[in-house]
DNA sequence: GGTTTTAGGTACACGACTGTATCTAAAACT
DNA sequence: AGTTTTAGATACAGTCGTGTACCTAAAACC
């Protein structure tokens, strides 16, 4: 810092230090997140992340409770099919970003702890009303389009599931025409409305 | 080795030597898979590991290939459902095995790179007739009880699909009761057998 | 303006893993 | 029995991450 000399502090330190958290989680797998790499990325010594966090996996959680809410589904009234499409489409957007891709590995890693998870949940996803076809599912439900009795757990998460699978199988966004197959050949069917049918 | 000096070579080795990796990557995960640890486990000198792989992912990807294969399941002629929750039940058993877990995290790595990914599924799933589920839905299509245009590949990845969604948000086995919810409620409304039908 | 807080910048000892390089002795082959 | 192959057991320098400590100077507070 030869010259333009100013120093971070409060708020913008800590947006830094999160970007830079939540960036090297995605490019190296929490397993592999360092305090280290965190500093280096964030252009701060170790010490400033030593004073407020002892483990990196901390450091983390935090940053990712953090960052901006995910976009949510906002349904109409008459689009099931489409507004089905929009959801998967969103979620896809969102598991490419830092953000998803830290997700993914957290949620994925064999030496992960309960209590990790549990805060992962309750703090990045308890804000949220749910999942992103839930949303809409629940939406369509509320106006008497699809019988509530359906809307099973299971039923709520075949969207997810699938473009989940997909992408650890292909390690890149399913792409659209895959997502209107999922709703076509998978949800609709499962709520009773299968295309094939009349 | 004071006493019982007794060497070991070939086969016998190369089997001590994958067992000790699949197991450290089912611990560790891939990311911290290295060849310390597997030759600790292994308890051979990491020279001899040198000898033949220069990294740990390279040997890894050997020893998933070595396992033995998977257990498949064997349909009956009719009854779809009950082999359907096997199939699933196979799946569940082997996620939690060390080869499974291996897998797992290797296909859920951000830094994972494709040839990792095809050369996994080209090697160990290759051999293999396709997923569990798939085996069975293809057999009683083969028999006439299913539509055979059916049998898309969302269709076919449903019961995998939901499955890992699951284990990936408990981190553990969906059980039994499930694994039932998951045939009736999303895998056969696609294939056009929806139980809440007549 | 003076004081308190806290980021920036180093340094250090420790441990884990890496590749490579020996040397030895046990298996396997002839 | 003699030879070849190769596992076992070190050792070593180099790199990377860890925690901790210490000093300095910029922001923030009064």
């Amino acid at each position: 810092m030869a010259e333009g000399q100013t120093r971070r502090r409060g708020k913008a330190l800590l947006d830094a230090i999160y970007a830079a958290a939540v960036a090297e989680a995605a490019v190296a797998g929490p397993g592999r997140l360092t305090m280290d790499a965190i500093a280096k990325r964030a252009a701060t010594p170790r010490s400033t992340l030593y004073r407020r966090w002892s483990d990196p996996r901390d450091l983390l959680l935090d940053a990712l409770a953090d960052l901006h809410p995910v976009e949510q589904p906002h349904p109409g009234a008459d689009d099931l099919r489409g507004d089905l499409i929009a959801a998967l489409r969103l979620m896809c957007d969102w598991a490419f970003s830092d953000a998803g891709r830290a997700v993914m590995a957290i949620v994925a890693d064999p030496r992960r702890d309960p209590a990790t998870v549990d805060a992962l949940f309750e703090r990045v996803f308890a804000a949220r009303g749910g999942t992103f076809t839930q949303t809409v599912l629940r939406h369509y439900a509320e106006h008497g389009q699809i019988d509530p009795a359906r809307l099973t757990p299971v039923v709520l998460d075949i969207g997810e599931a699938l473009v989940t699978k997909r992408m650890m199988d292909l390690g890149a966004d399913p792409g659209d025409q895959y997502l209107e197959a999922i709703v076509d050949q998978a949800i609709l069917p499962a709520i009773g409305r299968d295309p094939a049918d009349g």
